[in-house]
RNA sequence: GGGCCCGUAGCUCAGCAUGGAUAGAGCGCCGGCCUCCGGAGCCGGAGGUCGGGGGUUCGAGUCCCCCCGGGCCCGCCA
């Protein structure tokens, strides 16, 4: 957490500050304070985050530096705050204009007018909190969704944090590469091929992902019972469960349910190990499965705006020998070890004598040694990190060692993945083995995002129970066209267009909206609840502020800042000022949720100002300044919405 | 058993990185507002031992420790 203050200390060193006229203030009050207190002999700092809006005359910003510099300098909180006072050169901060004191607190009274312009001016241009292109380029990994069934509201979670994380980094000033990880190479995906080399002859009946999802349930279903029959079964694989999975199939697709059947583990381990090894016929099979559901899935993404600079192919990985360069560098670390065809790394040797591998785990060598006596390092570690099974067929963790290393040898900067928190473990695994490598860990930088529960149903992809997003999308559509049909918006192909984005907006912001390490709790009517804290609500705000500009012939070139001074006016710039903070907050913490939650309050803001106080009808001077402002909230409303990937309609 | 995460209003969640100046929204419930830029809206009301207990502090929802409850991980699955 140290190093955060540090970054929000250093922010004032680039050129970003001229997009953030609150920040700048901020910076420097808090930097000028730091200078008089280190004048006056304290070692106390503040950064501009302690920074806060006074809660009682609400025009100025205050420290509380007399309670915190009362010891040091052996006076009362009112007296300190009273010494520093009167060191303090207002020249050096921007839009100060008093300074007061306040029992403890140090406030300083703002320039309102001024402030206020130049806030207006870039929320305007929709440049409030823009960063300067940086020409260093960030790499974002998302969605990466297995291509066996299709995209659930799980899935849709990860691709819609990634999504919106990338439009973040993208705003702020970093080249973004956005990629998805095709997992062409597991057993999920050979269950899958093993099912469709029973139905060879069937043609896909519904969107291709529907339809193999199916087969892929079907598959699980028959395999499994096959091992229950052998007694190879794990515990807790219920003969029932797959039998009702059997018969779902059955209800939505007869032609599967009779086609599929008599899978073996060997029939699927040996089409995995023939596709590693690129046997063509075999390709051919994995290939058309994996690129059929891989394009439902895009054409899905593509419907919610998101979209990818890149796919990467697992087996291209394999192919291509990014596992073998791999190897190399793992077996020169020293750490490689085999048992059979089975390799892995030792990496309880390595956690025991390589400081770069403990400091991954975090492990401070005094905790190892403790951990050792008392024979506990393999509780925290797992001694052996596998890259291949014992039939020398590459897993998963094998093939994303292989990848972190081809995504190094890119010109990206770092990466980001987004990836569920239940990988922790192997996320630490893998920047572990890229240490091992001779690279920095810290190229790679886990985004971990919480689960969706499905209130009242278990979700399962192998048994083929989800709720797809297409199936979302098209539920919050329905919904949008019979309001559309009751607001007398007519023209047919503009209402589809519009109910899209309405129902895309609804479905993103119900999935964007909770703090990505909370457990999402997911209802049908959460995504069908059009009213305040939902994407259809930030849109309609938002059209509102369009259709008021709309309505101007032109947007004034002066206008006197002082005419806006109701309690509302005035909360509403001071909240659009605040939107560059946000920002910075959103990108620091890896939240996307901090940026909707403010949509959601700036909209209901604006239209409390909606309400009572007429733009358009106004006395002229009134009328121009409050275009203006109208115009910075509809800037930021909209860039808000941009940045978490919801659209913004012009009518709804 | 060990590690990580979560616990704030009946329900779903902000607020915790910055300890500070009277704990906030939405849904649901109760009651109001459409001659006026779009009512997917606005206004008002009821509703809280911030899981519990210690500690640090002038001051703790926020920091530290212990405990309780829930989730996830500890696979030659991903």
């Amino acid at each position: 957490m140290r190093q955060l203050t540090t970054i929000l200390n250093k922010r004032h060193v680039n050129k970003e500050m001229t997009t953030d006229p609150l920040g700048s203030f901020k910076y420097e009050f808090a930097h000028e304070v730091n200078r008089v207190l280190s004048q006056l002999g304290s070692p106390l700092s503040f950064n501009l985050l302690q920074v806060a809006r006074s809660p009682k005359d609400k025009k100025s910003f205050g420290l509380p530096v007399g309670f915190k510099a009362a010891k040091d300098l052996n006076k009362k909180p009112k007296e300190a705050a009273k010494l520093i006072a009167g060191s303090i050169d207002l020249s050096k901060i921007p839009y100060a204009s008093k300074l007061i004191t306040i029992g403890g607190y140090l406030n300083v009274v703002i320039e309102r007018d001024a402030l206020f312009r130049d806030v207006l001016d870039l929320a305007g241009k929709e440049e409030l909190g823009k960063g300067v292109r940086k020409n260093v380029t960030v790499m974002v990994e998302h969605t990466s969704v297995n291509p066996v069934h299709p995209l659930h509201v799980g899935s849709g979670r990860n691709a819609i944090i990634g999504d919106s994380f990338a439009r973040i980094l993208d705003y702020l000033g970093w080249d973004v590469k956005r990629h998805y990880l095709v997992n062409d190479c597991n057993l999920q995906v050979a269950i899958l091929a093993a099912g469709r080399s029973k139905v060879k002859k069937l043609k896909p009946k519904s969107k291709k992902d529907h339809w193999y999802g199916l087969i892929y349930a079907m598959a699980n279903a028959v395999l499994e019972l096959w091992k229950i029959r052998k007694g190879i079964a794990e515990e807790g694989e219920p003969i029932n469960e797959w039998k009702e999975t059997i018969e779902r199939v059955r209800t939505q697709d007869p032609q599967i349910a009779e086609g599929v059947k008599e899978i073996t583990e060997d029939y699927v381990m040996d089409l995995l190990k023939r596709y590693q090894r690129r046997d063509e016929k075999t390709k051919l099979l994995f290939r058309d499965v994996a690129e059929s559901v891989l394009n439902g899935f895009i054409e899905t993404l593509r419907r919610m705006g998101i979209t990818y600079d890149q796919f990467d192919w697992e087996s291209e990985l394999i192919w291509n020998s990014w596992v073998l360069k791999a190897l190399e560098r793992l077996k020169e670390s020293g750490y490689l070890e085999r048992e059979g065809d089975a390799i892995y790394i030792d990496l309880n040797r390595a956690v025991r004598e390589r400081e770069n591998i403990r400091k991954v785990f975090g492990i401070a060598k005094e905790h190892l040694d403790l951990l050792i006596s008392q024979e506990k390092l393999n509780e925290i570690i797992p001694p052996r990190f596998y890259l291949t099974r014992s039939d020398g067929t590459w897993l998963y963790t094998g093939t994303d060692v292989a990848y972190s290393l081809y995504k190094i040898s890119t010109n990206a900067n770092r990466c980001y993945n987004v990836i569920a928190t239940e990988q922790t473990l192997e996320q630490r695994e893998v920047r572990a083995s890229l240490a091992l490598m001779g690279y920095d860990p810290n190229f790679l930088i886990h985004l971990p995002y919480e689960m969706v529960n499905l209130i009242g149903v278990k979700m399962s992809g192998r048994r083929a129970v989800y709720i797809t997003l297409d199936d979302l999308l098209d539920e919050a559509k329905r919904k949008v066209l019979n309001i559309l049909a009751r607001r007398g918006i007519k023209e047919e192909e503009e209402v589809d267009k519009i109910a899209e984005k309405v129902a895309v907006g609804a479905l993103k912001y119900a999935l964007i909206n909770v703090s990505p390490m909370k457990v999402v709790q997911f209802r049908w009517e959460r995504v069908l609840d059009f009213e305040t804290n939902s994407g259809p609500f930030v849109q309609y705000s938002y059209t509102r502020a369009y259709n008021i500009l709309k309505k101007v012939k032109q947007i004034p070139g002066t206008y006197d800042p002082s005419k806006l001074k109701s309690e509302l006016e005035i909360e509403l710039i001071y909240m659009l000022a605040n939107f560059p903070e946000r920002i910075q907050s959103s990108y620091l913490l890896m939240r996307p949720d901090l940026i909707s939650q403010y949509a959601n309050d700036l909209a209901s803001l604006f239209n409390k100002f909606y309400e009572g106080h007429p733009v358009l009808n106004a006395p002229r001077d009134i009328k121009e300044a409050r275009i203006k402002l109208v115009q910075g909230v509809k800037g930021v409303l909209g860039k808000a919405l941009d940045l978490i990937g919801v659209p913004r309609p012009e009518r709804m």
